[in-house]
DNA sequence: GTTGTGGTATACAGAGCTGTCTCGTCGCAG
DNA sequence: CTGCGACGAGACAGCTCTGTATACCACAAC
């Protein structure tokens, strides 16, 4: 894992992530559940069971951990989940697209449903240059990007501006249900459903 | 203005608009611009002027000072400034309904814009119960109320539903103004109006 | 045994936060 | 003039936060 180095010391790599897994772990689920502002470096010691001296040994700082927190949420909510489940359920590239919108029906039922953490991170830090925000802006990217893959799948005109009206109806039905309504992903289903009538090989000018 | 005081107390009253207005102002600006958590209540004091004691003196904390800003909020920018400009572009309920983009589409080029403020109070306030939280929620029903208004206006069958659509697209077209987006009015505004056009009296079932 | 190293425990620095307390000042009403 | 009330200035308590410094422990390699 830790790349090209001696046998010896991949062991004692190995040995390190009993400790390591565990801040990752923790990290995951309580930044993911409170956000990322909310939680501090102690609370996280202290929930992972390690000192705190071994988190800043792994990581050198907090803002480093967040990072790293935010691309454990893309393998694990936007890859391993969202795009996997959505591409189960769907057989067809438009289908598999309405398909988002059941998923996250479920989503939003569950009981620590707690929000997107890419757009929660995007909001909690407000310097434009902050690294955080960058990464946050880039991972919002990269489930526009699988958007647009499924668009140009389905024939699409103009596959970045669906994504981008998709993604809206996505990140606005979210935070409708942050905000209490638990049909929103139901609602937002129905007015992608006319995106998705409307965006395909039917268009009318040039 | 403090409801039914006698006469010397009205004046006393009058004579501390100065520092009162001086808060509330500077609160607006500060909350608006970067977030209520990310502003204490020392550089706002400090930014307004006036010694901290003598905030403390109007508001009670700064949770209060908080749902005090959120209230201004409402009053400046959803009542005179989006639902006014709204009205005013279009004659139509449907024409207003389209021109919330338009007014959105200035609001993103606004080199001091920064989201939503009820939706960054709602993201800010991690606990449920919280009275922030819970007024911003409370905020965000307004301004759905305006658009169900207009929707019934607009003869929409199931004005609430429509409301709820048509408010994830205002939602999620400013976080993706946040996140980048310069055109993600334009680009909602073309979604919004085939919500328009379908939820009409051309109603299918039943 | 001796020396590495990864981890623990704990104290601490320095900053920012909310909220309080005291005292001085100034302006105006009586 | 006198007294009152609003305001200002600043110190301060008590907490939380990030990040560091230090001393200790367990264990494995040699």
């Amino acid at each position: 894992m830790r790349t090209g180095l001696p046998a010896h010391h991949q062991q004692s790599a190995t040995r390190s992530i009993g400790a390591r897994e565990r801040i990752d772990r923790t990290a995951y689920q309580l930044f993911s559940r409170h956000g990322i502002r909310a939680i501090g470096v102690d609370t996280l010691a202290a929930r992972a069971g390690v000192a705190k001296m071994t988190l800043y040994r792994h990581y050198p700082s907090k803002d480093e951990l967040a990072l790293a927190f935010l691309r454990r949420r893309e393998e694990l909510w936007t890859r391993s989940w969202l795009q996997r489940d959505a591409e189960r359920r769907g057989r067809t590239p438009g289908a598999k697209l309405l398909a988002i919108f059941d998923v996250f029906d479920k989503w939003f039922r569950r009981s620590d449903f707690e929000g997107c953490s890419f757009v929660k991170a995007l909001l909690e830090h407000g310097e434009r240059a902050h690294r955080v925000r960058i990464a946050a802006v880039r991972h919002i990217g990269t489930i526009r990007t699988f958007v647009k893959q499924l668009a140009k799948e389905a024939c699409m005109r103009d596959p970045d501006g669906f994504a981008r009206q998709w993604q809206m109806l996505m990140m606005g039905c979210i935070v409708a249900a942050y905000a209490g309504d638990l049909d929103a992903a139901k609602r937002a289903k129905k007015a992608a459903s006319l995106l998705l009538a409307a965006g395909g090989r039917t268009g009318r000018r040039k």
